[in-house]
Formats: C-alpha cells, sequence, structure tokens
DNA sequence: ACCTGCGACTCAAAGGTTTTCATCGAGGAG
DNA sequence: CTCCTCGATGAAAACCTTTGAGTCGCAGGT
C-alpha cells in the first residue's frame, strides 16, 4: 500500500485498510443501521489509524450541503457594533455552531453594496441556512432573504409580517414590566422610561411592558419617555432631557444598559444620588456594563447566549427537515438586583 | 432545452447556451487568456441569463482550494471578548475578506477542547489559510498552528521564536515612546505607567518605550509601573497602586484605553483632576471608550482595520504563492490629543 | 504541395464522497 | 431439499468543476 506522505487519506484509503469497500465505509462514517459489528470496528479502527478526516468539499457535492450556516448582521449604523452585546452574539455563535460541529460564516451588513453580496452569497448556495439579526424596520435584507429558498432563523422579531418566519425572541414586553413593577414595589412615584429606538421591535417590546405596567396610554407615555437610541451617548442625552421634562422624577427605567451606562452619567452631573434620589434598571444584564457602573446596576437579564443556542438548535432542526412544531420561540427574562434599585 | 425549475444552473447549462463546451466556459470563468472574444462574450451573457453561480464544492474539490479562511482567536480568559476591540478586529476581518470574496471562519478558542478541536479542523483541510490572534504567552496554540502545513498570518509577535512566520503588528513601542514624550513635552515631571498584562508581547513592547522615553532600567520602571491586566478593573486598581506608591505622580501613560477608563474613575475618586492634577494618555484609540470618558482621553491610536486589512492582503499573496519579500509589516502609531493629555 | 507551428477549442479524466441497485449468503418455512 | 426473505455488502452512477492532452483549421515557410 504505498501513500504518498503528502496526500491525506481518503474513504478509499480507508475501506482498503478495513478490508470493506468504500460504500460500507461511508456507511459506517455516516452512522448507518445497516453495518455488521465487525465491519464498524474494523472501518473505525482504520479512520483512526489514519487519521482520516472526510473531505468535505466532496461531501458538499454529493450532499448538496455545504456544512456551513451564516451569520447575518444587518446593522446600518456600523459603530453600533462596538456594543458589547454584538460580541456576546458573535461568541455564543461561534461556540453553539462548532458544537455542532457546523462552519460559521459571518457577515456584517451595513451599506445596500453589502447587502447585494449577502444576497448573492445566500443566494448562491454556499451556506445551508442562515441566522439573521436584522432588528431595524424596513430592513431591505429582511425582504431580501425571505425570497430566498433557504432556512432562516431570526432573532428577536423583524418588522413586518411574521408567517412562515421562525424566530427566537426574548421576552422585552415581560422583563419590561418586571423591571417597572420592580420600581413600583421600591415606592416610587414619578417613572421615566428611556426607550430604544423606536425602530426596533424589541424597544418597543420595552416601551409597551413600561406602559402596560404604570397603566399609562400613547399620549401619556409620551410624557415620561426619551428615545436614548440605544447608545451610551443617546443615553446620556434622553436622560438630560427627562430630567427637565420631569424635574420630579424618581426612577427611571432604561431600555439598555449601554444606555443606563449614560443616563447614570447625566444623574451624576445633575447631582442626583442613585438610588436615593432616582432609582434606575436596566435592559441587557451586560455584566461588563452592570458590574462596573457606579453604582452596580440593577438590570433585565436577557441571555444571549441561550437565544443563540436556541437559534442554532432551531436552525438545525430545520436542516434535517424535521417539522418543528413551534415556528416562534420567547426566552424569558429576569431581575438581576444590583445596587442601583 | 428542459431544465426543471428548481435546480440550479451548472456550467453545462451555460455552456450549452453560449454554443461552446464546457472546458471554454470554465475558462471564461477564470479569465483564461486562451480565449477568442467572440466566445468569452456568448459565455458571459450565458452566464448572466442563466443567473449562474459556480458551484463552490466542485470547485474546491477539483482545485484543493476551499476559497475559506480562518479567524483565529485564541483567548483563554473569554470574559475579555466583551472588550469592544476585538469587535472591532471582527468587522474588519469580516469586511476584509468579504472584499476578495473569501468566507471567513470564525473560530474562538478558549479552553484546551477548543485548541483540540482547532486542530483537527485546521489540518482538515476545510480552511486555505488562517489569521491568528494569540498574543499569550506560551500558547499551546501557536505550536499547534505552527506545525500545520497552512499559510498563516498573526497579529502581532506571538510569544516565542518568529522564525519564518509571517506577522502585522502595531508599532507598540513606537506608540508608547509617542505618548511618553508627549507627557514630557507638558512638563510632567512624575509619569507613571498603568501596563498590560506581561504575557502578552504589545504590552511589553509598550512598557518597553515607556522605558526607553524616560531612560530607565529595570528597576526604575518597576518603582512607577502596575499591570492592569487590559481590563478596566485592573486600570482602576492599578492605578491605585500608583497613588499610593508614587503619591506625587503628575503623568499616568495608561497601556490601553479600557484600562484608562478605570484609571480615569480612580484617579476623579481620589479628587485628582484630569488633566491639571494628573494627566491621562491612553492606548488603542478606541473611540468609543476614548470619546466618551471625562475629561476625553488622549489616546495613541493603532489602526486596526489597517492591521487586518495587511494580514488579508499578505495572506493572498501566501494563498496566491507570490514570493513574499517582507514576512513581518510593521503599522505606525500617532497620537489623538484630545483633553486628558 | 507539404510540413510546421500556433491559436482556439473540445474531450475526457480526475477529484472524494454518498446512495441506489444489484448481489450474495444464510437461515427459516414449507 | 428447495424456495424465500432479509440483512450485509459491493459496484457504479452521480454530483460539478478544472485542466492536461489532443484535435482542427489555417497561415507561413520551404
Amino acid at each position: 500500500m504505498l501513500v504518498s506522505i503528502h496526500t491525506r487519506p481518503t474513504l478509499e484509503d480507508v475501506a482498503a485498510r478495513a478490508g470493506v469497500s468504500r460504500a460500507t465505509a461511508s456507511r459506517v462514517l455516516n452512522a448507518s443501521p445497516r453495518v455488521s459489528p465487525e465491519a464498524l470496528e474494523a472501518v473505525n479502527a482504520a479512520v483512526l489509524a489514519l487519521g482520516y478526516q472526510p473531505n468535505r468539499a466532496a461531501r458538499a457535492l454529493v450532499t448538496r450541503r455545504t456544512g456551513a450556516v451564516a451569520v447575518v448582521f444587518s446593522e446600518p449604523e456600523p459603530k453600533i457594533f462596538d456594543d458589547p452585546h454584538f460580541a456576546r452574539l458573535i461568541r455564543a455563535g461561534a461556540r453553539a455552531l462548532a458544537d455542532v460541529d457546523v462552519q460559521m460564516v459571518l457577515m456584517l451588513v451595513h451599506s445596500p453594496d453589502d447587502q447585494a453580496r449577502a444576497h448573492r452569497f445566500l443566494a448562491g448556495g454556499h451556506v445551508d441556512g442562515a441566522l439573521v439579526f436584522a432588528p431595524h424596520r424596513n430592513d431591505e435584507l429582511v425582504s431580501i432573504v425571505k425570497k430566498l429558498p433557504l432556512p432562516v432563523v431570526y432573532a428577536g422579531k423583524p418588522w413586518g409580517s411574521l408567517r412562515g418566519m421562525h424566530l427566537v425572541d426574548n421576552d422585552n414586553e415581560g422583563g419590561a414590566v418586571l423591571a417597572t413593577e420592580h420600581l413600583k414595589s421600591l415606592g416610587r412615584k414619578k417613572i421615566v422610561h428611556v426607550s430604544g429606538p423606536l425602530d426596533e421591535l424589541s424597544a418597543i417590546d420595552r416601551l409597551n411592558g413600561f406602559k402596560s405596567a404604570l397603566g399609562l396610554d400613547d399620549k401619556g407615555a409620551a410624557k415620561v419617555t426619551e428615545d436614548g437610541g440605544f447608545t451610551r451617548e443617546g443615553g446620556r442625552k434622553a436622560m438630560a432631557a427627562l430630567l427637565a421634562k420631569v424635574p420630579s422624577l424618581d426612577a427611571v427605567f432604561v431600555a439598555s444598559d449601554l444606555m443606563a451606562a449614560g443616563a447614570l452619567e447625566t444623574l451624576q452631573e445633575a447631582g442626583k444620588r442613585v438610588p436615593q434620589d432616582v432609582a434606575v434598571v436596566g435592559f441587557d444584564d451586560h455584566v461588563t456594563i452592570a458590574e462596573h457602573t457606579s453604582p452596580p446596576l440593577t438590570s433585565v437579564r436577557q441571555d444571549s447566549d441561550e437565544q443563540v443556542k436556541h437559534m442554532v438548535a432551531h436552525l438545525m432542526k430545520l436542516l434535517r427537515d424535521e417539522t418543528v412544531k413551534t415556528k416562534k420561540q420567547m426566552l424569558p427574562t429576569v431581575l438581576v438586583r444590583r445596587e442601583s434599585a
């Protein structure tokens, strides 16, 4: 059996060494039931001895499966990317996909150019499916992706009709209720809200939770709410605006930790003590932020790791063509108490 | 010409429509010179009409090229990942690789398990090359990767012998000199340093720059330096330690913006005014941090985007088998003045 | 008139795997 | 003892592209 040193072993080599045919060896690798115990063992031994690794390209060619999944972030404002939230999602995705042994192909979509490229790529059959993070209103990418014959799982609710879409969302509204109720239970009377950008449904859901916990209608809510755009600077400004609008405020529910960090700075500058004068609750429970503000931030935890895990699991089911019972999943949120409220 | 609607067109289809053979069509796609203008046009028209996209798997099978590159982050402390620096690198990688039309396969390795997996994957021929971020001393992953017959470009200097390795580094030492000289030029007399973890060469280089700018030897440096571990909290603590050790300090060069943010907090708590009492210079020029500290942070800019671009360009050359003249590249750093110094 | 050289092109093999279909052998039913 | 059934296995087709070898026609040299 002469084999060049530098050529990787093929299934043929494995089969030869195990004394079976390529077909049988293949069956062993794919855990087909129709194979005798002896053959199974022989093949496994050969695989081990040769350090055999299936050739992905060859396999992909015949199965019409690439073994790769795209993870797509559509975010018009590339700056937003510095939000540690994204790092966390990416990390979770990398881990979850590696666990099921599929390649993660990361795609960042900012411009229309990027959209076109993503379209080409996803339509080109280079991946078996996609995980899509596209929270913004009227995101072109969503309509593009919808038309593709490609299994897709969304993170949160994309804007527009949700018919036939698969998604894993956090219970934003429930979390907001939790936060607001907590502030109420502290005896706070004048509770205000720094919302996220209202072109994202997660921000809207959080706002709705806030409203329903306080029994506010749209008009009432408008008086005690400011949009902070999910950025630190936005949180800073929104808080300042609220202080001007509602001087007597004694509590604020901020729709993200990053904004809450900004809001805390504003409060401090305004001479307000937290939590004595103003109680603050954030959203995300981003440890690297929440634990390092002063005072440490009480926040609503949404478990991004869990969300991504669910998304991956769901997509794998789709890929295995299992009939999935629930197309939409909602993950619970919990309140994590620290010192700010 | 009956073609099922749902099957994607193959090169065969293109060739047929163009009235040429598969081989000629292939040559057109691969920009081979030996093809007549008429054939070229006919094939291009057919490609367009059919919306043809080459089958990556089939191509990979015959060319033994995958069209994918791994981007590997080796970081024992997964928490560190929340550092926006990583997000920036990942974003830059995604963009640069997309620009040259290669898939980016992201791999995060934290544990020995991850290392084994990475080893298997990289050895398995699933990618054509790799970009490796592994800054820590004695990182097992580096030795693993070194042994692989795989083109690799490193970010910064990995620990150990650099023989035959390709890397793109920032001028950490030069940047540190810049920072320290700047503090000197401000008339500061008692300049101290918060360093990064000394198991990373970037941290050591920055420390060396600091030392050489002040003409300090090891012993002298030890008296005015503290390790802040490249974390915000570490920066906080290191600053406190320095205040205790060198009460008369009037300037500090901090080896990362994240640590500088922590240091600023400590200074504030200690009642020091920045920059009046203590001038502060950071490193990284991380806008989302540097522009939002109070006061905004003067910092040494290292252009990560540029670094990653160079890494990608270098790797592509390696893949094209061009003989590369310089194996190591050093990118300049510049000082960005804001208000803290 | 014949060969040579050359450019444009076609043929067909190769690349490594999965999967269908056929084959083979053993064991049970009659 | 023969026929069937059924489980394990093997042969070969199929997946789609690249590429080296070979064909063909034509211009130019002898």
